[in-house]
DNA sequence: AAAAATTTTTAAGCTTACTTAAAAATAGTT
DNA sequence: AACTATTTTTAAGTAAGCTTAAAAATTTTT
């Protein structure tokens, strides 16, 4: 199977996952930066290789065999994030691109090598669930955007579900990382802002970044 | 530049450091796969890159320009070897395979961190030298074939050049592996068959061996 | 030096993964 | 409910990297 092939059932994936739930062949085309006629023609050939479920007008849905090779592939990619983060100091932006690459080319041999050499890890730097050899994620994902976190009450960062350079420049520039407590010292009524200590530093934080920042309670 | 045109560039690279030194399209061809017309058709079109000098017949020659993408290539390839071997348990050989892939979506940044976290090594695990981020090799080769070596001397084994899966698994069973002493029990009078002598065991060679197992004598 | 064998080149054609442009259907707005 | 805007689909076309078949040139053999 094809690299396009294989973005494009991650990109179904994905954008399965989030809130929008938007898998019609226009937002994958915009995910993966191709036309619309293109993830068009490529659904419909999808569909013949049975890796997907399609009819005219209707959101693309991931057969069972579609799913399987998405998270095949986001295993390799979330293996590849953990393993680079761990040997090399690189940014997370420049280690996501890395693996945005690597994820295509690797064996299902050696992506078992990488987990067994970092010991199996459950989830990738930037918090993300690493899929098992038989594509399962076995963890529980309490977690929820800053978004919707309660005044007065400590979090811990869980996940920072993002692509984007400026993104994580941002968050490495403020201690938002994996791991690190945050207190929410004030959350704008509308949602729309919300008010952060970290590291003794307060930061506004705007929707955006609300909703693409994890957290769990701490207990 | 695609995966295409790096493996082309690759193989003439590869070729003309050889014996034979045939580059002409079909002995390019023939180790890419691909037909005699495909191999005719790249040269030309690489020609107009500015990468190889093509006359119609004539063997293809590398310009500066088309070695250097060659020797990055190659530095990938290498350092991935390196990388693998230190981390994994696998055999050379799968460690090839997946490096052959892996080599062409590597970033020169990664590429860099590799062979720092690896302390800039100079050679590959098969004893290759590695090419700095130049595209310079600054090692000096003075290793020779098996086959040229004299009956009685001792030599330590300084590269495997080979790809060839069932040359490794003997290479394996029988501790013939980079470093490792020989010592030359029999020089058969037409170096067609080379018997030694390593970890105290007795092993006949032939040529299609002898020829790419490389060694240094030892001081 | 001719004849035979091999290699290289040319030519035509295929598949994959795109593109743009226009038609068809759906979704949003008044 | 009708009009408008957007999205999806269809259709036609392109570039890369191959293929096979046949012609042209080179190389090898006798």
């Amino acid at each position: 199977m094809s690299v396009a092939i294989e973005n494009f059932v991650k990109a179904i994936y994905k954008n399965g996952k989030r809130d929008h739930n938007d898998t019609k062949p226009g937002n994958i085309a915009k995910e993966l930066g191709i036309s619309n006629a293109a993830a068009t023609d490529m659904a419909k050939k999808l569909a013949t290789k049975d890796l997907l479920h399609y009819e005219k007008y209707q959101e693309l849905k991931l057969t069972d065999k579609g799913t399987k090779m998405a998270l095949n592939v986001v295993r390799k990619h979330r293996l590849w994030e953990a393993l680079l983060f761990k040997l090399f100091d690189m940014s997370l932006h420049d280690i996501h691109r890395e693996a945005e690459l690597l994820e295509h080319q690797t064996s299902d041999l050696l992506a078992n090598k990488i987990s067994e050499y970092l010991g199996n890890p459950k989830f990738d730097p930037h918090g993300d669930p690493i899929p098992n050899a038989n594509g399962e994620i076995t963890t529980v994902d309490t977690s929820i955007p800053l978004s919707n976190t309660e005044e007065g009450k400590t979090y811990t960062i869980s996940r920072l579900m993002s692509d984007d350079k400026e993104f994580f420049d941002f968050c490495a520039q403020n201690g938002l990382k994996y791991g690190n407590s945050v207190l929410i010292s004030k959350q704008f009524s509308n949602n729309k802002m919300t008010q952060i200590l970290i590291h003794n530093n307060t930061i506004l934080l705007n929707q955006d970044f609300t909703s693409i920042i994890y957290v769990n309670e701490t207990n």
